[in-house]
DNA sequence: AATGAATGAGAATTCATTCAT
DNA sequence: AATGAATGAATTCTCATTCAT
């Protein structure tokens, strides 16, 4: 038993092993870099043995999706459930997901959007839903409680996503070489675009105008 | 002289030919089935017409995305241009988006998000950083105006096209079917979404709190 | 009459401007670079005129070969049967030839050498043994004189036009940049040396030893 | 350790292999004839093997030319630097390269004459030349010893070799069914003749003219 | 279980040749 | 007779997948 154990964990560990250095090559060069040599010499592991973890490459390809995208949709998730104002939910929703995805902005972006094979799509529109779904429950607890005008959950979800996706990942700053203050700034400046896309007008969680044009 | 009309007329006629079947090939299964031997059944037309008219697969993808991104920018230029309040424009704008992209989902989608080759990311960038900067005028000029509250404008056209792209055309709505009540209701639906994320709270043109209330 | 006469001059006009054409795309680039598109473009027809005149690339590559090797036998035999010293017929065959190879150095080249097409291959080699058979003729004659050793004649006349070829043409000043004098200057030691191949030892043709030592 | 040189040896063995079938193909056909399928076919094994071994079409190439000439520019090398006289080496190179010649007519020519492509033109140009060195080599001693005349040795270098490649495997005898005593006179007449090319009309080396005369 | 050499279907591109105008 | 657009066979190279060791 202890045997089967150590194998089982041996076995888990290499194909951790394999599925990080699966992501670590996406993150660089997009799903289009996923090679099977390329990603058997990033983990320093010989072709065969992928497949004796993956059965080929558009199951490893569902595999990196579904573990980093179960990631974000289960930190989004502890956001959402936990005590607080639903507005104040959507700005630490938004710039937790920015903060995470600044670092592997190439994998984040195409987790989401990067159409990458036509068997893993079904895995890629799953989560892609998912993390839709977390901001279409904060956005129903919104409404309730009055924070958030009378939005058509499903679109406004997406649309947050869409939003903060663009804007973090997108065409804006491909690279700030990592500045921090300036990544931070953007992150805001979304967070607050996105919660004043579901806010009702007086919502009192919304930067005051006078302390925004102060503030920018 | 009519001749040579004739001649070029022809030679445009069967680089429109192929450029559609290209866009339709696009259109059914994303720039990844953009396949020369795909493209040239789909046209009508040998492997060989087809590099009579595009130097190259590249060039092609190219023109693509070039021609069609085009024409959104212009019509949304126009919409960007023309007399009125910006807040209208926001809303114009993204219905007017909405309306062109649900025919040719896929496409629309490709263009902004799906990368396709290294050689062609240039023209793709290029042409979705056109789609933001037609906002971002908007959206200047709505501050200018005192309609919009004092953005990050770079951050917040980013956001605006995100937002009503994976509103339209993401995971929202695979396909309705062309119902068209449906989709123009979510559009709809997004264009109130973009407004309100860039308005002033007090801005008169927002939808009134009350009848969206009683609306949804 | 004189219209079919018309005619005729045309035709073997543009068939002598597409052989010209030819030839000159040949001389840039080697039968490599003769395709029917590039002689087409440079003989300022259309591409199914060439196949008027020539039936295939093969036979217009023979035809390359046929004319322009003929036009060297025929200056080569010019030589060959004139009046006057063997040894020194084979001085003046070689820089005759020099002379007319450095101009054009890729074409002579690939008329003797470069293998182009197995179609032409007979042309090709049909020209070759004409030219070292015109030196085989001087040999020949220069054996019966008493000026040249008694050599196996076709085995010297291969060698030479391989001597000269190569000194000529070959890995030797690749481009002198046309000085005149410099190319002069090798056809000469060219000629010597082949004629040395020849020649008896004894025989008074031969540069004097004194001279020669005294001058390079 | 004995494990990885079992490796290394295989990998060698392999790559070997597809070389041996590359230049079986060029000798029968000529570098034209070099298609990576017909390689393939001729090693037994499949395409994408060969670019295992060789990254490309041209890097295949540059290795049956290095390879080749190489162990050619060694052996006459070798004759260049060893104790004798230089009438005798010019002699003893040409023989040599005349037996090693005559199996393998096609790609020994191919080697020094036949151009290739563009990428591969570099690596033949430089065997060319090392070939024709090594006659300069003999040829400078020889003027040294006061055996060749004073000649210019790169011009007599060249002569050389394109005297003796043409006489060998040019338009003579294309194919004397390997009846080796025709083969070897004709590489005796060959040496002569070379050895005549550069030397002083009373070096002793030379066969004696009353021998020659009663000989043929 | 692990290896990595071998496989071969598939994709882009070229260019001689044809043929309707 | 001339045109030149269209053709498609041929060729190089790639990379997911397999399988003998």
């Amino acid at each position: 038993m202890p045997l089967m154990n150590a194998k089982k964990t041996r076995s888990l560990d290499k194909k951790t092993q394999i599925l990080r250095a699966a992501r670590s090559v996406v993150m660089d060069g997009g799903f289009r870099e996923l090679q099977m040599n390329a990603v058997a010499a990033a983990a320093g592991v010989a072709v065969g043995t992928i497949y004796r973890y993956f059965s080929s490459r558009a199951e490893l390809c569902a595999a990196i999706v579904s573990t980093t995208s179960q990631r974000e949709v289960d930190v989004l998730s502890g956001i959402a459930v936990a005590e607080g104002a639903p507005s104040q939910k959507v700005r630490d929703a938004v710039r937790t997901f920015a903060a995470r995805a600044m670092r592997g902005r190439r994998l984040a972006y195409g987790l989401i959007f990067e159409p990458i094979d036509p068997e893993v799509e079904n895995t890629r529109l799953h989560y892609r839903r998912a993390i839709a779904r977390v901001f279409e429950t904060i956005i129903r607890e919104g409404i309730a409680a009055g924070e958030f005008r009378a939005l058509d959950v499903e679109v406004a979800g997406a649309c947050l996503v869409g939003a903060f996706m663009e804007g973090l990942v997108g065409s804006l700053a491909p690279d700030t070489g990592g500045e921090q203050s300036r990544e931070d700034e953007i992150a805001g400046a979304i967070a607050e675009l996105c919660l004043a896309a579901v806010a009702l007008p007086g919502n009192r969680y919304l930067i005051s105008e006078s302390a925004e044009v102060g503030g920018v």
